[in-house]
DNA sequence: ATTATTAATTGTAATGAATACAAAAATGGA
DNA sequence: TCCATTTTTGTATTCATTACAATTAATAAT
């Protein structure tokens, strides 16, 4: 049988990636948290079941994963990097009320890699900042 | 006869904004430079003119500036924030080589304000990263 | 299995953009 | 001029992120 951790495992391993056992905890927190966390709030849960993780192992992988393009960045915030393993182009929402940035699916012409305007896409980034549904809703 | 600086004194005033000599100083500056300049080149430029000018000021007045609307703040490179003056919507491209943020003019259906997905949209960001045209041609 | 080599992880110090805050200066009205 | 308010300044501080050397773990060679 595939457990969970076996599957993440031979995903590394396809993409040449040693799978070490942070990489591994790293991975499955972004798989398992879809949310677009920091890397603070990736810290703080990986530290409860391994004591010893330090931070700078946590900002190590996650651009480690970024360069080998198997996950994304977001700078969107403008105080901290928030992290997508989510890595099909999509549209961002950030709620300036609760904070959570929220997933778009919206079919956008210009939302794919190639060139444009002479200059060669490697990444794409769309986002929108106000109040998100629920905040308007709630009238927070 | 109307100066630029008399020019961009009737803006502000317009916008209900004092025309403090810092205030205009740092307008005329986004005004002349168009191409996404930081907190700290704003800086580094102004104090040449005007000696006793400090970081908070110039922080001050662009955050400023962006709660009134009159500028908008760009975070791409994920380092510092950048300045636009430009505020009619546009998207960007940063290029990994030369670090320049270059303004794109594409026509994209979802890139006007109202609402999306029952969100109010305030602020509308899209820009791209990778290689720029010219250094693409330098094979930098 | 033991050793040597390389890679990953850790802990601490440092960086640097941005903010907090209180004092000083400037502004505008009475 | 006097007073209240706003703006600007200088300094200290915050805090996310990186630098770097030491330690540990994993892999290859003997
Ligand atoms: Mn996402
Ligand atoms: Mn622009
Ligand atoms: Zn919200
Ligand atoms: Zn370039």
């Amino acid at each position: 049988m595939n457990t969970k951790m076996e599957l993440l495992k031979k995903g590394l391993l396809k993409k040449g990636i040693r799978p070490t056992y942070i990489r591994l905890k790293v991975l499955d927190y972004l798989e398992t948290n879809r949310n677009h966390p920091t890397a603070e709030a990736i810290y703080k849960s990986l530290v409860k079941e391994i004591p010893t993780i330090s931070r700078t192992s946590v900002y190590n992988t996650l651009n480690f994963f970024h360069e080998k393009e198997l996950i994304n960045i977001l700078f969107i915030t403008g105080i901290e990097a928030r992290f997508d393993s989510n890595i099909s182009p999509h549209h961002h929402f950030l709620c300036g009320k609760c904070g959570r940035i929220i997933d778009l699916d919206i079919e956008c012409n210009y939302f794919k890699k190639g060139n444009i305007r002479g200059h060669r896409i490697i990444e794409l980034h769309g986002y929108f900042k106000g109040i998100c549904k629920d905040c308007l809703k709630e009238g927070k």
